[in-house]
DNA sequence: TCTGAAGCCTGTAGTTGCTACGGGTACAAG
DNA sequence: CTTGTACCCGTAGCAACTACAGGCTTCAGA
């Protein structure tokens, strides 16, 4: 095992040293590519700067996602924000529609869940012949 | 707006006449090419000849993908059953484990609706002048 | 027997929302 | 001036399909 000269270490040994929040960069670039985000101001050498206005509106689009908004939701909300003149009633259909959705998936997953358990139950002591897992998967 | 005189018909009058379950064999073909089923045998003229066996096979991903596993679940489930004594266990074993994923899930999504419902209950009547929910996203 | 619609075949690209990688440049501390 | 870190960009990968174009096969009805 030789060290292979190069500036960078990027083996499996010595890794390529990575930035605590290259993440969130990486994110803020995908949001600018596919226009969430308006391509930021840059500095002469071309690196991003960050004002306030800007700021807060990456905030309300991580907000949002963690909200459990898709990004087409994100924009349909900014799209009523930019109205400038915009109703609480038109934000409130969006959130409804969108709980909704997650009501829904709850639901689903809910069902799921109690059929998992349900066959995970059945071969609990994991001594039966025919695994009742395997035969619903069958099914 | 005449006919193109094409023996198909795609424009937006005309759209070409879609195969009842043509997302079912395109789903099959997926399937084939990412391993989780073998290339099925072919016709003479190369149409699929799906026999018992296979289409067991098929079933069974099909009903592992319905219970929520990944493909690299139904991967690992299958890969049980092929050394051929697998015990029920170890079945119980993956099964439980995806349950558990399962509940995450459920205990994320509740989360969500709470904090959903308790936004948008604040702005239900639609007359409140700095929306609630925009307050919340922005913060 | 011929015809035309329906069905199947293939490779490829799009979807959602990121994340990872490589290779290059900028900049600040020592 | 070196060195290490931070940032830049384009691109590819992830899950799990789905959609499309364009071509070939099959089969029922005339």
């Amino acid at each position: 095992m030789e060290y292979d000269g190069s500036r960078r270490c990027y083996g499996a040994v010595h890794r390529r040293p990575v930035t605590a929040d290259r993440g969130a960069i990486e994110n803020v670039r995908y949001y600018e590519n596919i226009g969430i985000m308006p391509k930021l101001p840059r500095s002469a050498a071309g690196h991003r700067r960050y004002d306030h206005a800007l700021l807060k509106r990456l905030i309300f689009v991580k907000r949002s996602r963690e909200l459990g908004f898709t990004l087409k939701g994100v924009r349909a909300l900014r799209a009523l924000l930019d109205t400038g003149d915009y109703t609480c009633g038109e934000v409130h259909t969006l959130t409804i529609k969108h709980l909704h959705d997650v009501r829904e998936k709850i639901t689903d997953l809910l069902r799921l869940e109690a059929t998992l358990a349900e066959i995970s139950d059945k071969c609990a002591d994991g001594t039966i012949p025919d695994c009742p897992v395997i035969e619903t998967l069958f099914r």
